[in-house]
DNA sequence: TGCCAGGCCGGGT
DNA sequence: ACCCGGCATGGC
């Protein structure tokens, strides 16, 4: 599958951001909600000097809902923003190279703590910010996968991400590509409704991929 | 026009 | 341990 997918649409150049910290803000604001949205959003943060720990701790709750705003929920992410760059800054003084020595599966469990942050979010930031083989489940992985029998209906984000660490040597290169591709596949042919498959690269429905 | 987007949280069973 | 409603904007 990846293969396919690779060969279909060649390299997604993810994750788009200048920094660590303009990636893992992306992260937070992408949750449910378009990229293009999230990208209105992040222009009003780097306007404001708000890509940076700092420079979003400086900005006051209002204005930085207003940068928020295009990506939706901007009540809510912008708490989670917040403290986000409150928690990087006084535990790894805002340094990725600080946050990453910490070893990716203690460094898992302690962004699930954050409020704001769950699994896809953590294993973004690790694996696109962070360079660590963690691989990305999102709702179109478990939609592909499931479509094509690769899991059963049931199967969860970690039961996914198992699958997929078990069959795919560790590489973040790999994984960081292989996440990409899916999201690319997905929004085109895989829709939750109106899967328009008859072109897909990964072949039509009932699909036979195995 | 309605549906959807690169989730997560809290309260209810 | 699940299940569900709430959270919000912008594009097609």
């Amino acid at each position: 599958m990846y293969r396919r997918l690779a060969t279909a649409f060649g390299p997604q150049h993810w994750w788009p951001a200048d920094s660590a910290f303009e990636m893992m803000v992306g992260a937070i604001l992408t949750q449910a909600t378009n990229w293009h949205n999230v990208e209105q959003a992040i222009a009003r943060l780097r306007q404001a000097g708000a890509l940076s720990p700092r420079g979003l701790l400086a900005l006051t709750s209002a204005r930085l809902r207003r940068c928020v705003r295009p990506a939706g929920y901007f009540r809510q992410k912008a708490t989670r923003l917040r403290q986000y760059a409150r928690w990087y800054l006084r535990r790894f003084n805002g340094r990725p190279e600080r946050l990453f020595a910490v070893a990716w599966p203690h460094l898992r469990a302690q962004l699930l703590e954050l409020h704001g942050v769950g699994p896809e979010t953590a294993d973004s930031i690790l694996l696109y910010a962070g360079e660590q083989p963690v691989f990305v489940v999102d709702a179109y992985t478990q939609r592909i996968f499931r479509r094509h029998g690769l899991i059963d209906a049931t199967a969860d984000y970690d039961q996914t991400q198992r699958l997929v660490m078990q069959r795919l040597r560790p590489s973040a290169g790999r994984y960081k590509e292989f996440h990409a591709l899916l999201v690319a596949v997905g929004k085109r042919y895989c829709r939750r409704r109106d899967p328009h498959c008859e072109s897909c690269p990964l072949g039509s429905w009932p699909h036979t991929l195995r």
